[in-house]
DNA sequence: TCTCATTTGCAAATCGTTCGCATTTGCGTT
DNA sequence: AACGCAAATGCGAACGATTTGCAAATGAGA
């Protein structure tokens, strides 16, 4: 991502319109130090005075995850989708069950294991998603 | 599970009746090779001439996944729930994003992971859940 | 400035799931 | 076997997250 967070290249570059909701909407998803649902996404955008419909905060969220600008993912338990810029990186998030945190990591103790998968199952592995469930360091005390 | 698939036994264990709309999604999902959506389990029950409603189905699953009997997950970009039979077995999902073929592994590569977790965020991990996606044997050579 | 394909406003529709209430059923008791 | 009653189901509506349709507005190339 630009330093100068000028998403008018990148969106020019994925051959979609600069449009100030679109520049508007990764703004936030870059500001989020979590992923955020699509009505966290919406009330964000009301506060900053942006005049949007919600079926337009859907629309510009299909067309920014469909150009890997922004990662949708769902998580068990939870039947709102959530979004987040996609910074290329790998990886993963541990869920805290008591106050609903997410913390990210990086290590993958999967990869070695989809060598083994190749192996074993020959399966051509392309992707894996992985959730870590628990209590983080301020919730132990309290479950 | 019980050998001679009874599973009045297990339902009335759990303090629940044994009802036969209960057995026969039991049964449905004991003979599923793999996690079924709520709408097949509605079907199938409809081939077997069981007539039931929909929110039926809904209501049982809810109750049979509280009694830890099923096991209810979603997957990702799938937006319907799906269920499986509590095996009580420790096992994950390799899903072939050709054929949508799902076959499970019971190999762990996130147990040891948990415990560098706990030393290095101070984190009480409870569960966690692996999805492994690519191109099965059948699907690699069409993709 | 003009043009036009794309995007958004606006609102309804869809889908998966849950809820409310009357009726039926499973099962413990007699 | 009959009875009683709490739980379960029939029936259909309601809910929340998301998608769709169409007219109007907008971004950007010429």
């Amino acid at each position: 991502m630009p330093d100068n967070n000028d998403y008018k290249e990148v969106l020019t570059r994925e051959g979609i319109k600069s449009t100030k909701h679109r520049k508007a909407i990764l703004e936030i998803l870059e500001m989020a130090e979590t992923p955020l649902t699509v009505e966290e996404i919406f009330l964000t955008l009301k506060e900053k005075h942006a005049s949007i419909w919600l079926s337009t905060v859907y629309r510009t969220l299909e067309i920014l995850t469909s150009k890997d600008l922004v990662i949708k993912s769902t998580i068990m338990g939870d039947d709102k989708a959530r979004y987040e810029l996609n910074h290329n990186e790998h990886k993963h998030h541990v869920v805290c069950v008591g106050c609903h945190k997410r913390i990210s990591f990086e290590d993958c103790p999967v990869n070695e294991f989809e060598k083994a998968l190749k192996e074993r199952m020959d399966f051509d592995v392309t992707a894996h998603k992985l959730e870590i469930y628990g209590y983080c360091k301020d919730c132990k005390f309290t479950k």
